[in-house]
DNA sequence: GTCATTTATCATGC
DNA sequence: GCATGATAAATGAC
């Protein structure tokens, strides 16, 4: 009942392979990911120990300062909250989940 | 020094091991005999997990590797999916 | 916002 | 040397 990965080439059964060609003839292409620099995820860690949610002024500095979009860094901070929630389940830990060394 | 903690606790995470044959088994069966909607929901993940003996996380894991890397071996050597076919046949066929 | 994903990359097993 | 499991960016559904 859910599930269309539309971004990307989805299990349409055999068909597998789609051009990424719209109707309109818009072609939309997923951005390559490319892993942040050491010094980029330190001062992203800085900030998620402070608190998990980033106020739209952080971000617009974070972006700034580690020349990062502030689309990039909205959804870094919802990925290290994902990943803090798992390794919170992974500790048995309801309580605290935001220790960067007790969950790394 | 936080760095330095950090990382031996990253590599201490991803020393991998191996799955049972049994559960690479397992999983492949379900993943061929999907291949159409290989997507798991819940519940097929618990059992899933259950059987192999392994975490949900490892199941999506398993899947999320297997659906990519199966689609990237298109028009390769995919042999393992006419063997179990075949398997299924034979379950079915009896 | 969460969260199941896709994809590339990492680190290990053998 | 690749196969394989886990993790890190990035997307989309809801």
């Amino acid at each position: 009942t859910h599930y269309i990965p539309a971004g990307a080439v989805p299990f349409t059964g055999e068909s597998l392979m789609a051009n990424p060609l719209d109707c309109t003839g818009t072609v939309t292409v997923r951005k390559k990911r490319k892993p942040y620099s050491k010094f980029q995820t330190l001062e992203l860690e800085k900030e998620f120990l402070f608190n998990a949610y980033v106020s739209k002024q952080k971000r617009w500095e974070l972006a700034r300062n580690l020349n990062l979009t502030e689309r990039q860094v909205k959804i870094w901070f919802q990925n290290r909250r994902m990943k803090s929630k798992k390794n919170a389940q992974r500790s048995g830990d309801s309580q605290n989940s935001n220790n960067i060394i007790a969950n790394n | 020094a936080v760095m330095i903690l950090r990382s031996r606790f990253l590599d201490a995470r991803r020393k991998r091991r191996n799955f049972s044959k049994q559960a690479t088994e397992i999983l492949n069966e379900y993943f061929y005999s999907h291949l159409s909607n290989p997507y798991p929901s819940e519940e097929a993940k618990e059992e899933l997990a259950r059987k192999c003996g392994i975490t949900m996380s490892q199941i999506s894991n398993w899947f999320g590797n297997k659906r990519i890397r199966y689609k990237k071996n298109i028009g390769k050597a995919q042999e393992e999916a006419n063997m179990y076919a075949a398997k299924k046949a034979a379950v079915s066929g009896g």
